[in-house]
RNA sequence: GGCCUGUUGGUGAAGUGGUUAACACGUAUGCCUCUCAAGCAUAUAUGCACGGGUUCAAGUCCCGUACAGGCUACCA
């Protein structure tokens, strides 16, 4: 019997040989530094930050290279697998302008280098799992759980290093005979690399982003083909990353000591090694220990949190571009005009340490991204999200959709524009005094003014003598002045201060009256643009309120 | 237990052997034609985890310790 007929006995029914799988998918004709790069989830229907992280930056550096980036489905332990799951990933990273220019799509495959669901190319892996076995590089294990577990008790008692290695590895020496024997009997098995590596002999690999590193030699026989005859991870990727031809597989560091394993398997395949990246991980703190961000204890790891919250997808992603490379701030500082897609991406400058999550950054960069919209985007978004979690008010701002733009628009439009919106759910709690549906149970504290009629006296004074809808901002002001002299108040700051003996108080006061009868708030943005949308009616009836109080 | 990796202020970080350790967030105070926000100004590090060593000179190189993280599955 030859190697290869025994290959055949043991994977049968294949229907390509590996040769020609690799004619099937040659080289991609793409220009010098080009990256081919992918994001390669399990179907779990859940898109967490820190995916999100390696995937924007899989994406960008597919991109700004003008290379390829594409989706693959790691759907090899069917027990994860969600249906569905691959379409609400896709879904959730459209939102983030995310999308993939190949691989699986909500319509299907598309591109040359399918299929992009790992269960559907089990003929492939099948194919270089025969060139192994015929190669001796593999064979098959019959071992049971039980066995494993044993040898694994006996290992932790002996403080010897665990796995499926040199004398532990009893199903490596069997004979073709023997194996044969076994399957006749009805016995089942796995595939196991055959590893020809010693654990004693160290070899240098450069990730890059970690920089150089010692690795020992991996000597385990792991598994590539499971008992349900779907690849490990390990196989599958070294198997996909090379017939899709990617140049860059960049992922989590939970990856980073499966490297040995990683790069004996491409050198056992005969494949040209790609480039590695391995991210460190997005950290938060717990009771004053750091540790990964988990998706079953964090709630703000999962991306529907900030949707929730209402923070703008943009924004999470100039956050996480500024975890990914953190001179991005700095470049943006510098390049106000230009486009942020023209920052260039150094994996050079990614962490090599875990990053702490830090969501004050995150509300900050969030309140600075709102700040430069324009008030229609504002709204827009606004609108979007109260439509799912305040339903009431998004009732309100679709009624007064052209008002609410101009509410947005308060001291917007200016070199410094104010910045007090840092997330969406919080809208209704900035604005909702500018609707006259919601300006019903207010209540009054008018400050440092607490005399009933000092109160009566401002407002009256203001309305029945200075107010007037047409003046501009300078007058209203200058009017402001003049009636707080009149009544005994100083017209500005300094006089004031100066001598605070002479004066009932000063404009300061006086303005915090209007303010609140309008507003029912004591802090508010420019009252005077404030008045300018309430209009004559809406000002004369909370005032008239106020004075019933 | 084993194998890797990391450790600079409250946080993210710059820094790759040589003056007073960038910058941003946060915090505090002050300034400003009204409050708040913003803006501006100022302040905010027991000398870069600790202990040794190399060097004329060390966050910056080497060794050890501590702490943290990842991996150690027929899971990805």
């Amino acid at each position: 019997m030859t190697r290869e007929e025994y290959a055949n006995i043991l994977l049968p029914n294949v229907k390509y040989t590996y040769e020609e799988y690799e004619k099937m998918y040659p080289e991609r004709n793409l220009k010098e530094g080009a990256i081919v790069s992918r994001y390669a989830p399990s179907p779990t229907g859940f898109v967490h930050i820190g995916a999100l992280l390696t995937t924007f930056i899989n994406y960008k550096m597919a991109r700004q290279t003008d290379g390829v980036f594409y989706l693959r489905v790691e759907d090899t332990d069917q027990k994860r697998s969600i249906d569905d799951g691959i379409n609400k990933i896709i879904e959730d990273l459209a939102k983030f302008d995310i999308e993939f220019n190949e691989g699986v799509t909500k319509e299907g495959d598309k591109g040359n280098y399918g299929p992009y669901t790992q269960s559907e190319r089990k003929d492939i892996y099948w194919a270089f799992a025969k060139k192994l076995i015929a190669e001796d590089k593999a064979y098959p294990c019959f071992c049971s759980e039980e066995d494993n577990a044993t040898s694994h008790e006996m290992q932790v008692q002996n403080k010897e290093r665990t796995g499926y290695y040199g004398k532990w590895a009893k199903c490596r020496n069997l004979s073709m005979e023997e194996v044969i024997n076994k399957i006749n009997n009805g016995e089942k098995y796995i595939i196991r690399l055959k590893s020809d590596g010693d654990f004693n002999k160290k070899f240098t690999f450069k990730d890059l982003i970690k920089g150089k590193v010692e690795f020992p030699e991996n000597d385990e026989d792991f598994v590539i083909i499971k008992s349900d005859g779907l690849p490990t991870y390990h196989f599958a990727h070294a198997v996909d990353d090379h017939l899709m031809r990617t140049t860059h597989v960049i992922r989590g560091e939970e990856w980073y000591s499966s490297i040995p394993k990683h790069t004996q398997l491409f050198k056992l395949l005969g494949f040209k090694i790609p480039k590695y990246a391995h991210i460190s991980p997005l950290m938060i703190e717990d009771n004053g220990v750091r540790r990964k961000i988990s998706k079953r204890k964090d709630p703000e790891a999962a991306v529907s949190f900030y949707h929730e919250k209402g923070i703008p997808n943009k924004a999470i992603m100039l956050y996480l571009e500024t975890v990914a490379n953190s001179n991005f701030e700095m470049w943006l500082e510098q390049n106000k005009d230009k486009d942020v897609n023209e920052f260039v991406l150094d994996f050079k400058r990614m962490s090599t340490g875990g990053t702490m999550f830090d969501y004050d950054k995150l509300i900050n960069i969030s309140k600075n991204y709102i700040s430069r919209l324009k008030a229609s985007e504002v709204y827009d978004l606004a609108l979007e999200h109260a439509r799912t979690y305040n339903k009431e008010f998004a009732k309100l701002l679709e009624k007064y959709r052209e008002y609410s733009i101009n509410v947005f628009n308060i001291e917007r439009e200016q070199k410094k524009p104010r910045k007090d919106l840092a997330y969406f759910s919080d809208t209704e709690n900035q604005i909702w005094y500018m609707y006259e549906e919601l300006f019903n149970d207010v209540t009054y504290d008018w400050q440092n003014i607490t005399d009933k009629k000092e109160i009566e006296l401002i407002l009256n004074t203001y309305i029945n003598e200075y107010y007037d809808i047409n003046d501009d901002k300078q007058i209203w002001f200058d009017k402001m002045k003049e009636m707080s002299e009149k009544i005994g108040y100083a017209g500005n700051m300094k006089d004031y201060k100066e001598n605070p003996q002479n004066y009932k108080g000063s404009i300061a006061d006086v303005s915090m009256v209007i303010r609140v009868a309008l507003t029912s708030k004591s802090m508010t943005p420019d009252l005077y643009e404030i008045m300018k949308l309430l209009g004559t009616e809406n000002i004369k009836k909370r005032v008239e309120k106020a004075l019933q109080v």
